[in-house]
DNA sequence: CGTTGCGTTGAATAAGGTCAAATAGAGTGG
DNA sequence: CCACTCTATTTGACCTTATTCAACGCAACG
């Protein structure tokens, strides 16, 4: 908010978070696109947001203006319904979009809450569409984005549609593995941000019965569990879950 | 294939399909674009397809090249697991798009079928990019279109994720019933165009359970059911069912 | 050092799945 | 038009899985 000498000077905080700058951006919006094309997308994105812990981004039924780029943090989205039951939809990571679910109505239709302390990239949207009728690569990479979240959502409708408790659990720690280790983090030792409860609630499962499952596979050496911290022993086991319908 | 004359005549059969002319247009992508830029649709939809009952429009893995609109006939799209799972991931009546999830990998990632023969507009994906570029409606309806169908995914998570087996098949026929209604056919009476089996793949039940319930609700005077024949006699009780999570 | 939220574990229960058999239709060929 | 198949559907009996209910342990925090 303080005022800024109209010159242009080297702004060390700045330079670390445009686009072009971002150590994110083989994983976000910007992936695949030159490095003119991505100082495009430094004129866009030049607000960013601090999320604490349990707040909210956005809230289902908030008007729609922006989409949100992760810089760091976890997050978690959920939809409610009126008699009370919340269904989490999604976790997500640094480098993945969030609020694609506003476009169509202008309002949110979920909730977006912050899972641990973050920072999201505020990406207004009418500036985005304005952009992406300049800038043909932009514009179809952003039509990847949303069609990824669409394949995304086909993966969770055939793990909640048929797949045993077991195998959900299974899917779920080896996606988990998966995206951390395109972010650079070890893909076997890591630390869940979401309860028991969170991860229950996105796998159609009770709390009791996560809990479980990471006692079984526990007891079976495929992962070592200690509260939060996960450390997968086993890839091949929990791989071989997954491919053994009635194990 | 027959050569036309080069000076314009008035085609029937064209005039039947074209995007200005047709009678989805207040749901399909045109919905909500002005007359003049409906017409630049025109240009673009100039291919349409059969598919007869059991055939795929597109399969999983297939090249992905274009969008399809839905002009007549009842489709599901699918994915199927190596061991051999097959989850029902939606049901498509005409006006709705299909082939979104094709855009992210530039490869289809399920199996669009068709439930009976059909018809269905077939929009290449790359002019309707260069298109939308030009025509600023056209990108935002778009957008739309695909956002929707991510709101869409999310109810069906929190159906798969957080309902019992009844609640699921009230919800699926109370969704059945207001997209009839939308297009103009009655809301209380249809014929259900899939198997017990794809509607319980699609609700995560099995067949056997979903029959049970068609069972149950005619004993209780919700629905009337003849085989494939549904008849809804009390909306309200369905209602009921929904906003009642352990009834 | 008590409080509070989260996680683990056990026992009983219920919801839905599995297996099996009977029936009903739709489509086919004679 | 009829008999014959083949597939879809219904229903019953039994079984498995995950849920429910309840108690207890652990760790963080004021």
């Amino acid at each position: 908010m303080s005022s800024q000498p109209a010159y242009r000077t080297i702004n060390i905080h700045q330079l670390k978070t445009v686009c072009s700058a971002c150590s994110l951006k083989e994983l976000c919006l910007p992936m695949g696109l030159s490095h003119d094309e991505i100082e495009h997308l430094d004129q866009l994105v030049y607000t960013r947001k601090r999320v604490k812990r349990g707040e909210a981004l956005y809230r289902s039924g908030d008007p729609f203006n922006s989409l949100y780029a992760i810089r760091t943090g976890f997050f978690k989205s959920n939809v409610l319904l009126e008699d009370g039951r919340d269904q989490v939809t999604g976790f997500f990571m640094p480098g993945e979009i969030m609020g694609l679910d506003g476009i169509g109505q202008d309002r949110h239709s979920c909730n977006a809450t912050a899972l641990e302390d973050g920072e999201v990239c505020v990406i207004p949207f009418a500036r985005l569409e304005e952009l992406s009728r300049e800038v043909r690569n932009l514009q179809h990479q952003f039509h990847k984005v949303m069609s990824r979240e669409i394949v995304r959502d086909q993966g969770v409708m055939m793990l909640l549609g048929s797949m045993r408790a077991e195998e959900r659990l299974a899917a779920f720690l080896l996606n988990l593995s998966q995206r951390f280790l395109a972010r650079g983090y070890s893909p076997a030792e890591f630390h869940l941000r979401m309860t028991r409860e969170e991860i229950g609630s996105y796998l159609g499962l009770k709390l009791e019965t996560v809990s479980r499952l990471f006692s079984k596979f526990q007891e079976e050496h495929l992962v070592s569990v200690q509260q939060k911290h996960i450390r997968i022993t086993d890839v091949e086991g929990l791989k071989r879950l997954l491919s053994q319908p009635a194990a």
